[in-house]
DNA sequence: AAAAAATATTGAACGTGTTCATTTTTTGAG
DNA sequence: CTCAAAAAATGAACACGTTCAATATTTTTT
């Protein structure tokens, strides 16, 4: 049984997550204060920092639990034996991109790509790019598979083919965050028109 | 002539550049406050935002002429005739990343990237975006320019395969600039290792 | 159960980018 | 030259993320 400072200490936690999702969602990222979810936690500013290094801190937790559902997603497809490359990798990315608003509204993908990138050396952004990186190797992982399955030519350098074809995927998702009115449909078909020449250049049954 | 007014006007834009850029470079972006950048120009905070919208708004100016450079040496190579596509990669990837350190540092590029993803709707984050598809443009146009020689195969898609490319080569320039060890060196290499597989594929001696 | 130690909470204060009402300077018409 | 209008400069005040010395609460020791 959990002392009376450890249960606080799990509540405090908990109503201050929950204050600082609904706000991040309510009126987005920035105009959330951390005053006003301190408040809406019941807990003061102090303790606030008790809990969380800081603001952005608070994103980790929600886009590690958003990357984590979807790599488990990504690896059921690896497993499926999906005969064509344009459409394993249609299926693989069209995943990502459909899952990336589920827990997380474009304002927060910016924030958070936007801190890991200012300030790499803060361990938000070494999680961050640590999540990416097990994306990046997901989908090299997808180049294996269907080369062990005969359907990518054996010449081909699967990690090269991966990380760049993710790269673009990372890129592009980028331009969708920072454009509202792009939606996720758009962002598949670009991808896609992207990927259609190296999936039929690596593909086994030459054109 | 100009007037008295106008004269004022453009030494005290110059003066506050150069205080910028070079407080910028010895202690860095972040370090660098207004209030000192405004007392090295000899002028007041207020006055510094009558010459630039923000402290970011500072950055673009080297940022562009950085760019605007970088896009003038690609050029030159479209117009070369190598034969090879490997080769062509590299080289006007080489120069992209030969340049990137001249007026900016990796941290001023992390502050630059970081304020176009986070805040798009400002015209810094736009004049950043309209930079960087002009660079995507000029890895089409090389692709473009190696297919009419004869160089790349006809049945590539060129804008597809540049933006691909491109997109690659940015990613791997934000891991670059996030990671104080990476040399440019070895920035090159890892990206002529990724693209080798499609030089080879869209080669038109196949393999 | 009292005292001491450990842990947690608090909010006022700080740093820095940005704003804006006020003051100063420049201009050009009469 | 004078002066009213336009333009520019100013710095105090503001906003908000973050810190930290002081206070309060819980746990452990005796």
């Amino acid at each position: 049984m959990l002392g009376l400072r450890a249960q606080k200490k799990a509540d405090k936690n908990r109503r201050i997550l929950d204050a600082a999702t609904t706000l991040f969602r309510k009126v987005g990222y920035d105009a959330a204060r951390i005053e006003d979810i301190a408040e809406m936690a019941g807990v003061s500013v102090g303790t606030f920092y008790n809990y969380y290094k800081n603001k952005g801190d608070m994103l980790m937790a929600t886009v590690s639990m958003e990357v984590e559902e979807v790599l488990d997603t990504g690896n059921a497809i690896i497993e499926s034996d999906i005969e064509n490359v344009g459409d394993a990798l249609a299926n693989l990315i069209g995943k990502y991109y459909d899952h990336s608003l589920t827990y997380l509204s474009k304002e927060m993908w910016r924030t958070a790509m936007s801190l890991s990138i200012g300030q790499p050396e803060t361990p938000f952004s070494k999680r961050y790019t640590a999540l990416d990186h097990r994306l990046s190797k997901q989908v090299c992982d997808l180049f294996r598979s269907l080369q062990s399955r005969g359907v990518v030519r054996k010449d081909v350098d699967c990690d090269a083919m991966g990380e760049l074809i993710f790269n673009n995927v990372n890129m592009m998702f980028i331009e969708f965050v920072k454009d509202e009115e792009m939606d996720v449909a758009g962002l598949k078909a670009e991808v896609a028109r992207q990927n259609e020449p190296i999936a039929l250049l690596v593909s086994n049954v030459a054109s």
